[in-house]
DNA sequence: AATGAATGAGTATTCATTCAT
DNA sequence: GATGAATGAATACTCATTCAT
């Protein structure tokens, strides 16, 4: 397990430097320096510098997938798992800020099986929401808005914020959730006329 | 004259290569190949890689901020101006995908005078939008949003579309910027209970 | 045409660089150096080590195969065709030694297309030579020694040379030859005992 | 002698892996995985690559040596003892088919101590087949063709099959060793014209 | 206005080898 | 006997850029 640990860590490290400089610009040299090992060293671990990035995708949302799977535990109303939705992924985005920059900004640099095995979890994820505004929508109409374009416009919200968002100057995660669910809900469903 | 028309023609093409394969991953040598020039040949027109990065980004805003003064002119109503606006940004985008990709993805790219020229545009831009919500918030309270973050949620269900949008599939820019529109304004000032 | 001179000059320093350290051990900065070129220039010219192999191997053959149509114009009957193809062979080996040594011992290192075409050239090359002691064979027979066989042990005697020939020390390429053609010619078709 | 015996397995392998990929361009790794052990438990057995492709030459130079010895025993007539050189050498060759790619081919990789010692038993075994040709030359005029020559062109014959024989498509060692010899001697030794 | 030729600095990756256990 | 973990040095190759023409 020892292994597996160090994986992990030199994970970490690796989506801090391709937060902060970008996949492509960010150099293995500097990974592994992050890592504390001598760049021979990481490859040890690591197969090359996709690999990394793979990984840190795919656990990324494999730990997504896992809390929905929780947060959702149990819960009934569709609004209610909505709201749960925004919450944990809002909450893993704040406590992964690393890696939410790395999921947003580099979901296209993967190719072959590594794109593939990403590819299906994110589709995955977003057929989790879709499913949830399914729901929903069969309790209130829609009013205008198809829910795929729903889905994405939700996802614009929460996974733009690797590029302002600042804990300190913008609040908790959770008012964050507060402001996301109730922009979106309240969108969707409000009153016929633009509120005075 | 015929020089300003060459270089807008490179940017073009050059934001294609950009929107395609990444900033980083593009090579000058790709961009001169599209812009149908020899390599050396794109230096006489542009200093570097990243002045055409530079030029595509100034260009991007300084069209989006002329578009903007139009579509404000004379309209008095804040409502009525946020509508213009996200028309304005929706438009904008849907008729230069490559160059709203650039935009939305290599923000961090530029450096030096380049990214300052650039920063203090979107700076504009952002104050822009967010002098119009704070005129709507004038007449309505924001139910528990801040301003700043209310504009940021705004940004994010429009610049997330070049992860996503397809013309084709998701309607026209006018129909998105309604989905956008009712959405966000009712969602910000929607009645207070989650809607039945 | 310049272009073409240069690239035939770096040819003739990478085959020098090839034979003194084997293909696989020379580096590419080796070939560049001896070029008189940085490594980035070199890569203007050739693509990659292996393009800089393949036309090398391609650019012998094509010599070879057009030295041996010279070399039989003209020329009937077989026994002395023989003796023209050797002739020919050993003159254009020991006058391109590095080149020789190349082609007999870096002749598996290409690989896809390469190989493909110069490995046509080699079948090609081979069928010419075989052509000839069929054409031996029909008027003498060959004595339980089958054609092909007859082929590659010539082939052996001739293309080992690059292990030990010093022209000082072994004389001139036509003696050579003639030591080659008695032996095979004799050895093919002398009579029946061992001689006493 | 356990030790003895794996480390000759890790011979066979490592001479199979030379043979396929070449010396230069097969990985430590790839013997170790051939073999059957971890990367560093190949070196409990082998100081070094070079370690290893000293005694595959080494070990094959002292068994056809030997053989030699065997085969040339009691044997007094000098065509005899040629006969019985090809016999064993083929033989060897024909039984060892990835030691003779390696012998054949990689001749000039080792350096220092290896090199120096490889060298003597080379030189010893040349010395040995011009030793029985120098017999032969006393009994019968070699005709145009000077012994050390003739010694590098037998080798030649011999050496070369490397890159061409399947002893299914060209038959026995034997017979092949028969051929060669004829060639060879008859070539030598036969009439002063050219038969017709 | 445009290019062919050239380069210094950098890239990801691989290799033979070592050493504590 | 054997290995997991680690490394320094090297490799083929690419890149943005320049300059004489």
């Amino acid at each position: 397990m020892a292994g597996a640990d160090r994986k992990a860590e030199i994970r970490k490290r690796a989506a801090e430097v391709f937060a902060e400089q970008g996949y492509d610009a960010a150099s293995i040299r500097d990974v592994a320096r992050a890592a504390g090992l001598s760049l021979a060293g990481l490859y040890y671990y690591y197969q090359g510098k996709d690999a990394i990035l793979f990984e840190i995708q795919h656990e990324a949302f494999r730990t997504l997938l896992e809390q929905h799977a929780e947060a959702l535990a149990g819960v009934k109303e569709p609004q209610q798992k909505l709201r749960r939705v925004i919450d944990a992924h809002l909450a893993f985005f704040a406590g992964n800020i690393a890696e939410m920059k790395v999921m947003a900004r580099e979901s296209e640099q993967l190719t072959g099986k590594f794109a593939e095995k990403v590819g299906e979890q994110r589709r995955r994820y977003v057929r989790l929401v879709r499913g949830i505004l399914d729901e929903i929508a069969t309790h209130h109409p829609l009013r205008d808005v198809p829910v795929p374009v729903a889905v994405f416009l939700l996802f614009g919200m929460m996974n733009w914020l690797y590029t302002w968002y600042d804990p300190e100057r913008d609040g908790s995660p959770e008012r964050l959730a507060n402001a996301v669910h109730r922009i979106f809900l309240h969108g969707l469903l409000g009153g016929g006329r633009a509120p005075e």
